[in-house]
DNA sequence: TATTAGCACTACCACCTAATGAGTGCTAAA
DNA sequence: TTTAGCACTCATTAGGTGGTAGTGCTAATA
């Protein structure tokens, strides 16, 4: 009764060892189950062994197909709706399908040619880029796309001005490497000139230009441990100040677009799915939790339903992938979709359009 | 066959002519139509004569009832979705029902605590209070809201910076006295010096400070066709650099939240009204010009159904009120929902609202 | 031994039907 | 002017039917 017949040890073709990872499907199944798998990415609908038999490319009888069927849903990559229905690639399979898809596709040169960011033309910053790049890839996909903005803490420093608000209020300006300008108010007890503000700004520019606001931060916290008296007037106040300027507590943030594409898809028309991504789009910290893991390891990163920690999420496929300028990796960029999308389009497009809002941005630094 | 024995001379009260407007309907058609309006505001479902009988204060009986309603129907106030439904209020029912709310409603002391913007607190600048106060709007309202940054061309300088980031590119940041930074690009032809960049940043500055951007782009206009060989090179530079600097082609943003709301709402889950909201909000210069106009008289605006000029909003109903520092109005906010919602509650909510966001904005200008 | 044909079975779906019920409009009486 | 009564309409629901796409199993076949 098992349909183990359809494995084979992988071990003989890569000597690792695991669980299920050991055991690879026979040729056989996995044509079976990519059949299935890509005609419902492109018909949302179960599939069954007499119309796979039909549009399957080798000659496989409907019975034979069932029985290959019937074993992959007991190795638990297809599931059943109802006794009669066809089959569903489970998430499982996705991520069977995805894994197997070794050769990245390119995307079709029509597409590439949509993939141009004008903002760029238009003396826009970076928000504005990363806007039009998330609102594009949103446009191509037809899912919600999701963008980060540059951290600040990898960033460095190109410049950094001080602004007297009032008495006790100084608008801090930094202007980072990557060309993304960030502003916040700083509070102070007793006031301060604003020439004297410019030499302090001037102090800090000079000392830590180029410098990551980490390594920033690490410095000063450096300056005010080792011995605060050791310091003239002028470097103790641009310390204490800096201090203040530096320590962000902006936690980075997200562009999000598309949203409502994802309604038209016929995977989440049902009131209580819909509910779940509502949350998931609401609760953008735990978003931001997945594109930060993005941005720590090369390449596409696919979460395939069930595989997302976010519970919200469990319904979805995500694909993110970073995107840097040429100095460092900036953030990240990708698609919240249905479990069912797909992958290969999606994953060229994502790969394609994090390339040039990379290459956009680079442009756009200050190097 | 004429209900017009429901109407009653406006002009005997008001004295003022019009078309339909000098006609008001009689106190029990009055009556009878708001006990409408309000049960299929709550219930979302066609209302017949005999449960409203039993419903409403005054005891009629449904036959009269049904008398009423139809004569409200020959008028354009009611339709019946089929022959034996109840009947459902039209817009203009709305619009009447909207125009009779005399009192404006005051916002429970409950909601009343949940409206507080925490932003401000945490070194915030306006855009992330902007962003905060319409997450606070959608999230008590539970519709799509809307809210469009401060105008440029009305917001008053504080201080301009030039930076020099390359030869041929320079970084203007502009800060407002409504406390908006605004940056951007700006490409020249021959390399300044930072220090020459300062001198004409601080000439800027002195000239220009407290003006509106519209009156400072029509003084560098005088200055360039007054005779620009009189000046001498500084100035000269200062202007043409100003003018680069000042003229926005930015044409104001906007932020949006909580359209994912409107899924839950029963009135769009048809899908045809679904593609048109979807289309709305991506097209944003429509509702652009919506905020835009709502800026410009005080009050909140209400536009109910077919009364939007824009296509895609019609099946919607807005309500925008405008908000604004001690000195100038910047903006609008507002929300997006179904025609049949709870005007009397959203109105007094969007109205609050506002009103903290202003006190919030002016508490941070820079005045 | 692997594949396939045949057959019984299942469950959704689309369609029809009849019954129900909420609602209307009209008319005549109060 | 209001209301009771009555005939009528039409959406909704439940029950029943046939068709269809699918399954699982078994026995025959290559």
């Amino acid at each position: 009764m098992y349909g183990d017949f359809l494995l084979v040890k992988k071990a003989a073709v890569t000597g690792k060892r695991g669980l299920l990872e050991d055991l690879v499907l026979n040729e056989r199944a996995q044509l079976v189950l990519n059949a299935i798998i890509e005609n419902y990415i492109q018909s949302s609908e179960p599939i069954g062994s007499r119309t796979l038999s039909k549009s399957i490319g080798v000659t496989l009888s409907p019975a034979t197909i069932r029985n290959i069927m019937s074993d992959l849903a007991e190795l638990g990559f297809l599931i059943q709706t109802h006794t009669s229905a066809g089959r569903v690639p489970t998430d499982k399979a996705y991520r069977f399908y995805v894994n197997s898809l070794s050769t990245p596709s390119s995307v079709p040169e029509q597409i590439k040619q949509k993939i141009t960011l004008v903002s760029t033309e238009q003396g826009m910053q970076v928000e504005g880029i990363l806007a039009e790049a998330v609102h594009l890839l949103a446009d191509l996909t037809k899912f919600a796309c999701v963008v980060s903005t540059p951290k600040a803490s990898v960033s460095r420093l190109q410049r950094i001005e001080l602004i007297k608000i009032s008495e006790d209020r100084i608008l801090v300006i930094l202007v980072t490497k990557a060309g993304v300008v960030r502003d916040k108010i700083i509070f102070v007890k007793d006031s301060h000139s604003q020439d004297f503000l410019n030499s302090v700004a001037s102090f800090l520019n000079e000392k830590f230009k180029n410098h990551s606001m980490l390594e920033i931060r690490e410095k000063i916290h450096q300056y005010l441990v080792d011995d605060r008296n050791r310091y003239h007037d002028l470097l103790a106040q641009a310390v204490r100040l800096g201090k203040k300027a530096f320590e962000l507590n902006n936690p980075g943030e997200m562009l999000i677009d598309g949203q409502m594409n994802l309604l038209l898809d016929p995977h989440f028309d049902e009131k209580s799915s819909l509910r779940s991504l509502i949350d998931a789009f609401n609760q953008k910290s735990e978003i931001m939790k997945i594109l930060d893991d993005s941005m720590r390891q090369k390449g596409v990163h696919i979460f395939i339903g069930i595989e997302n920690d976010f519970e919200q999420l469990q319904g979805c496929s995500l694909i993110m992938t970073s995107y840097r300028n040429n100095q460092n990796v900036l953030g990240s960029i990708g698609v919240v979709g249905p479990t069912s999308m797909d992958y290969k389009r999606i994953i060229s497009i994502v790969e394609y359009t994090a390339k040039i809002l990379s290459e956009t941005i680079t442009e756009r630094s200050y190097d």
